[in-house]
DNA sequence: TTTATGGATTCTGTATACAGTTTATAGAAA
DNA sequence: TTTCTATAAACTGTATACAGAATCCATAAA
């Protein structure tokens, strides 16, 4: 008998780079109009270009990066128009969810999720940053819950790119206990079962979001 | 004054790689369990490893390709289960296209979109990848009217998935003029404006090839 | 005959070298 | 001063080299 490998693939340094790239955009050390250059980056990590190049690339095929000067990397910064495109693009992914969920839930789904929301919107300081990964727990709940591999990847991407444009700083001056708040409300409409409801609610509460983030956005 | 240059991104030898080595799983060249070794590749595309690689792994981010022996890679089989849940995720994208379509169309997007549906059904020959060309054509049109960057980005990603299991040979023996067939409805519904409705019929739609997808794919 | 064990083989991951391309710079021409 | 041009600098893209990990195979031990 034979088990399958816990780490599902061979962990290579490009995957460390991604991850901590990742990490000094959220950290914001990594801003827009910063050239990506791949020997600084190397030289600082203390490793060759190859595997930052590979990292790179793949920030750049997920639409995080866009090439800039001289074939180099770069943040992309997206418009309003786009920043509504995601978020409709959000709708598509969690309203699906919730239309899954409410047909086909068990009554620990509902418990869990309750149990995730409760613990998250407890959020310990009340940074954008706080407020903005206890949002995207809650949300990511949902997906799993619908168990479908592509909805969840599709999740990833969308909120991987999300951390693009400058969401911390622009969303400080708006209320977010308010939105946080509303999370209840999502557990109900799934256990109530109408799947066209469910999609209604979530597509309705994504749309709110959406006009904090733009009023953020417009703040300054 | 300047232009934006057209080609969006210097074209990279690696790209040229992803671009072929997806054609060769089109054309059953590359088949589940071959082991794709980069340095064979390589010396066949008269090239050094370093291009292969970065496009193996850009396929293995996108599911199209999975770990194997020594590290290297092989086609990623899906499941039926893993079948379900890529039209589940097929509905999420398009139906929320068919929302937005529904609330926001000119007589001009339903009048192209006839075009398409009406030169699309005419394939040439009645073989399973003229069906599947003509199909995904048939729904892109409708996912490009939603004029949305990550719908489609979605769209592409799927329907790059799609072409992993055995999709051809297996649907081979179904009915694929009955499905084909169906799409003026799709428009119909579209233009008639109701967003929920227009939901409901597309994922319907989506439904219906997801059963003669399992029908072909249970009948050898 | 089956089960270990050591070593050859295969193949990847990472580093490095080098060529080619784009941008910046400085000096000449207008 | 402005505009062009040639040269240098900055980086990337691709090839290659090499170390190390996983697998296979042959041989020895049980």
């Amino acid at each position: 008998m034979s088990f399958k490998s816990i780490q599902p693939a061979r962990r290579r340094l490009a995957d460390e780079v991604y991850d901590e790239l990742i990490e000094a955009i959220i950290r914001r050390d990594i801003g827009p109009g910063d050239s990506l250059v791949q020997e600084k980056l190397a030289t600082e990590m203390q490793i060759s270009r190859t595997p930052v190049r590979e990292a790179l690339m793949r920030l750049e095929s997920e639409g995080v990066l866009e090439v800039s000067n001289r074939g180099s990397f770069r943040l992309y910064q997206m418009n309003d128009e786009e920043v509504k495109e995601l978020y409709q693009s959000r709708a598509a992914v969690e309203g699906q969810c919730a239309r899954i969920l409410a047909v086909n839930h068990t009554q620990e789904d509902i418990d869990t999720l309750c149990r995730v929301v409760e613990k998250e919107e407890n959020i310990p300081d009340k940074t954008a940053r706080s407020y903005f990964e206890a949002n995207r727990n809650i949300h990511m709940a949902f997906v799993k819950h619908a168990n479908n591999r592509f909805l969840m990847d599709m999740f990833n991407m969308i909120w991987g790119k999300a951390l693009v444009f400058p969401l911390f700083a622009t969303i400080e001056n708006v209320k977010l206990e308010k939105s946080l708040g509303d999370h209840m409300q999502l557990i109900e409409v799934i256990a109530n079962g109408d799947k066209t409801e469910a999609l209604e609610v979530f597509t309705a509460h994504i749309q709110d979001g959406f006009d904090l983030q733009i009023k953020g956005l417009h703040a300054n």
